[in-house]
DNA sequence: TTTTTTTATTGAGCCTGTCTCAATAATGAG
DNA sequence: CTCATTATTGAGACAGGCTCAATAAAAAAA
């Protein structure tokens, strides 16, 4: 038989081309296919190496999941810091951070699967390195909530760190719904949805709450209005 | 050498018994060192059968894994269930939900993160099963808060089915970091910080909100009436 | 009791996938 | 042009999931 005509050719190239290169093929395939089921073969086939040049550049496959997900978390944090550097006032900060992580997950949901998905499992030891990206991320919302709470937009007694949970939580738990039953994710609504929810509370507020107050102000206003006008006739 | 001491013999077991005791081994394995880094020959020998048995009760160490899941949310299920009945209210219901969430997942951790990692990931056909334990799980809170709704309890225009996302995702987060850091899990303090915040929101409330206010309003329309009555004596 | 049938249980071994390492050849320096 | 450096290779060690023909324990039949 002739020899393959796809025969590659054994070509150096910089080390910072063909790690980038090795990352790009990883971070398809991750996204793909999850991390159990990718084959690090299958990685260094679509970065046109052989098997054995992966591991020269990453140690394990695992630590080839951390380089991925390290790329994409910065990415995320600096879009997001950006972003808030254009909002103001607490609620729309946190509408913001809300709808922002809610696209970005919408976008890219082959990487956001791998993250929450596979970076938790393993509370392994390794895993300083995600842990930290992800506490340097939810670390901004923290601090919108925080800050709500010191200049007196959000309520006193709130836990930030909890309230940051039951965001983030509530955003994962929504978009794995929906990705599993396969329904295509309304970014915005599901985002105005959450955030409706997370400030106004869930509780039917008593009357008076909305515009009853106002009315019952207004009433008073003018029954008052109503007296000074008599007296001041008298 | 002599033969080893601890020399296994063949014995017939009944079909439930034997299955059971896998189930209890794969338990106990999967909990301990997660799905991934569990391997079936340990499973086995602590069920004290060889690896090919395993095969002969479960088709795979997946189907051993839904097996485990399985058998726990049913538990979780009819616990949930049970106390459900004992508790009136839509408030107060919630909040025995996620309190009972919570002291679960702290009871169970190594079976919770299991649940939480590993059933998550594989969006992989078969957990079909998995998906409705899930569904017939958190559909005990999605009935409560659409009955929450009906009767005036929760606001009109909330979205239950977000609601409850947000709700079991943001258990899931906080349970998750505090497994992470290592911290003690304080199941109650902290299922009263999440309904907290679910329920009254985060936002601070206008002064009026609270019974305070309308008790007020209430005296000065009376006080104004009594002003206005006199007035009309003249 | 003895013989036969049934089937739970075994363990050797196949297969796929991660990871290692000595050999090889592309590149840059002298 | 020659040599030294090191990126790249590919064969294969090792681990873990899974299969299957052989085996023996229990039940049924004689």
């Amino acid at each position: 038989m002739a020899a393959p005509a796809t025969q590659r050719r054994r070509t150096r190239r910089p080390r910072a081309e063909r790690e980038a290169e090795i990352l790009e093929a990883a971070r398809t395939v991750f996204a793909e296919q999850g991390y159990a089921a990718a084959a690090v073969a299958e990685v260094a086939a679509r970065a046109g190496v052989v098997e054995g040049t992966v591991y020269a550049y990453f140690d394990s496959k695992r630590a080839l999941l951390i380089a991925v997900m390290k790329q994409f978390y910065e990415e995320l944090i600096s879009e997001t810091e950006r972003g808030l550097d254009t909002v103001r006032g607490t609620e729309n900060r946190l509408r913001f951070v809300i709808r922002h992580h809610l696209d970005t997950f919408a976008r890219e949901l082959g990487l956001c699967r791998l993250i929450v998905s596979e970076a938790r499992p393993d509370v392994a030891l390794y895993d300083e390195a995600i842990l930290d990206l992800n506490r340097r991320y939810t670390g901004l919302a923290l601090r919108v909530l925080e800050e709500g709470v010191r200049n007196g937009s959000l309520r006193s007694d709130l836990v930030p760190s909890v309230t940051r949970d039951l965001l983030y939580g509530g955003i994962e738990h929504a978009v794995w719904r929906s990705v599993f039953t396969g329904a295509p994710l309304d970014a915005a609504g599901l985002a105005d949805q959450l955030s409706d929810a997370l400030l106004g509370g869930i509780l039917a507020r008593p009357v008076t709450a909305n515009g009853a107050a106002d009315a019952a102000v207004l009433r008073l206003e003018r029954a008052i209005e109503r007296l000074e006008s008599r007296m001041g006739d008298e």
